[in-house]
DNA sequence: CCATGTATTGCGTAAAATGATATATTCAGA
DNA sequence: TCTGAATATATCATTTTACGCAATACATGG
């Protein structure tokens, strides 16, 4: 009957089902599936009717869910009234980013917030750059770094820290200069800058030839390197990657649109002090 | 985070003293430290400031103090509304008494109550039934069974259950009729029958010789079977004794006043619903 | 300076939580 | 009717946490 159980289940009544809420929560479909027995053993009800492919709400899910709702929003007034008391803001605050983001700008970012705020306890959480909106719109994450998509949705705040440029890449050994209109390609499977580079292979009439779809900006200059193929990615990567010595940036002409990077947020998010603390702190 | 933990502050809040609050709460001192330890690591700040004499709340101590009785307020409440919903009585229940109360008359009122009520978690505690009262004052136990003292304290209630005469026992072969005036005597360390008993002797003018000062009437009777002495115990402590067979009866003159036994409360647990219902189910 | 009262810490054990994996069940579509 | 996908739950091994006991630290009063 801890906190942490109220707000799983507040999510699971959101979304009545067990996978989408364990993913967003981060906990296994298992832990998530024993949170709500407990708390169905503890209070020695139902709150689920459930089967193997439906999930509903009880009658007394719903008292609980109000319970539950009533409960947490005591405590965020506690923690708020606490943080007045003490002048400091306290609390946690996720971010999502790729690895590239997070050993770059961000790293910078947070070295300042830290110092303004000690207390606030701060999750990374890295992976494909491609998945932030998803995270931010899943409500798996307070924040997250990522290109700024063409439509926003508009849940959505987003916030430009840096544009970079889109550059090719070719390993070292690459000598034929036009090479990329005929090697194999090695692209993102999915997303902003796939896209980006659909368009400009369709603009340049080229059908290019797919090596691998990865995902993750550093998995594709890492190929790269191995000599693999040729691949598109920000320039901002290239910048801070170990492996930048050993592939070559090709001159393309046109260039590829470059990207804006920023930081998102759900807009409801923003009112937390502390997330909006941190989206402050960045100075456009 | 969990309920528990806002109980324990909040006793600790009352007692400021980690001793007292971890025996009510039937908990050992080094868990009791450890979970204000925890609450305050937790809400990263100090909540008792405390060094090895004194326990005093904090500022933050007190804003957290609120806040948790708001939250076990809510707790309740919900409690309430999902009893009102199911028409069912749901909760838990602690009772003291002595192992001979437990063996006789409670084990048929609970029998009952189990029966009009199986939702109810009942937690029995055993021991010397002259603690009960204690226990009650304490605030340790919902309910206890004992023998009604002399002046009930004010803030309690009491509710008679049977009158159980006092007997002196004896060894089976105690063969002097009248080897109480001399005998050694095993008494209860404290408690109403010890004060009867000393009235009794000082009525008659004998100074007896005390053997064994013990807690627990049942120890009296497993004593005296084994011969080391006379005893005094209710009469209902014999009738539930398997040892019963193994002492004999004195006939002494003139009687010792007989006990009332019963159920006690404070006054104020008593408007809990479950508390009540196992009161009122006491048909006098 | 010692005895006492009191909070805390160290440590071994017991209980609980967790994630990976397996399982059971249901539904959709061939 | 069969097959496969979806999805909640059960099982199991492992990690984490909670607990009580005993030892410790540290005041205070005689």
């Amino acid at each position: 009957m801890d906190n942490r159980s109220l707000k799983l289940f507040l999510h699971l009544c959101d979304t009545l089902h067990f996978g989408r809420t364990s993913q967003a929560m981060h906990i296994s479909p298992s832990a998530l599936t024993r949170h709500i027995q407990q708390l169905e053993t503890e209070l020695n009800t139902i709150l689920f009717e459930r089967d193997n492919r439906s999930v509903k709400l009880t009658k007394e899910g719903i008292l609980f869910q109000q319970y539950a709702k009533e409960s947490l929003g005591l405590w965020q007034g506690f923690r708020q009234s606490l943080m007045e008391e003490t002048q400091e803001l306290q609390g946690e605050l996720s971010i999502y980013c790729s690895v590239t983001a997070s050993y770059s700008f961000l790293h910078d970012i947070l070295s300042d917030f830290r110092r303004a705020h000690p207390k606030i306890a701060i999750t990374l959480r890295t992976g494909d750059s491609e998945d932030a909106i998803t995270h931010i719109v899943e409500d798996e994450d307070d924040l997250a770094i990522g290109a700024r998509p063409d439509r926003l949705p508009s849940k959505l705040d987003f916030k430009r820290i840096t544009t970079s440029a889109l550059v090719m890449i070719a390993p070292l050994d690459e000598n034929k200069s036009n090479a990329w209109e005929t090697a194999p390609m090695i692209l993102s499977e999915k997303g902003l800058i796939r896209k980006r580079v659909d368009t400009w292979f369709q603009e340049k009439n080229i059908k290019p030839t797919i090596y691998a779809q990865v995902s993750g900006n550093e998995a594709i200059v890492s190929l790269v390197s191995l000599g693999f193929g040729i691949g598109v990615v920000p320039k901002i990567v290239l910048d801070n990657s170990p492996l930048a010595a050993q592939v070559k940036e090709l001159n393309h002409k046109p260039l590829l649109e470059p990207i804006d990077v920023g930081l998102y947020a759900q807009k409801k998010r923003l009112q937390n002090p502390v997330v909006h603390a941190l989206w402050d702190s960045l100075i456009t």
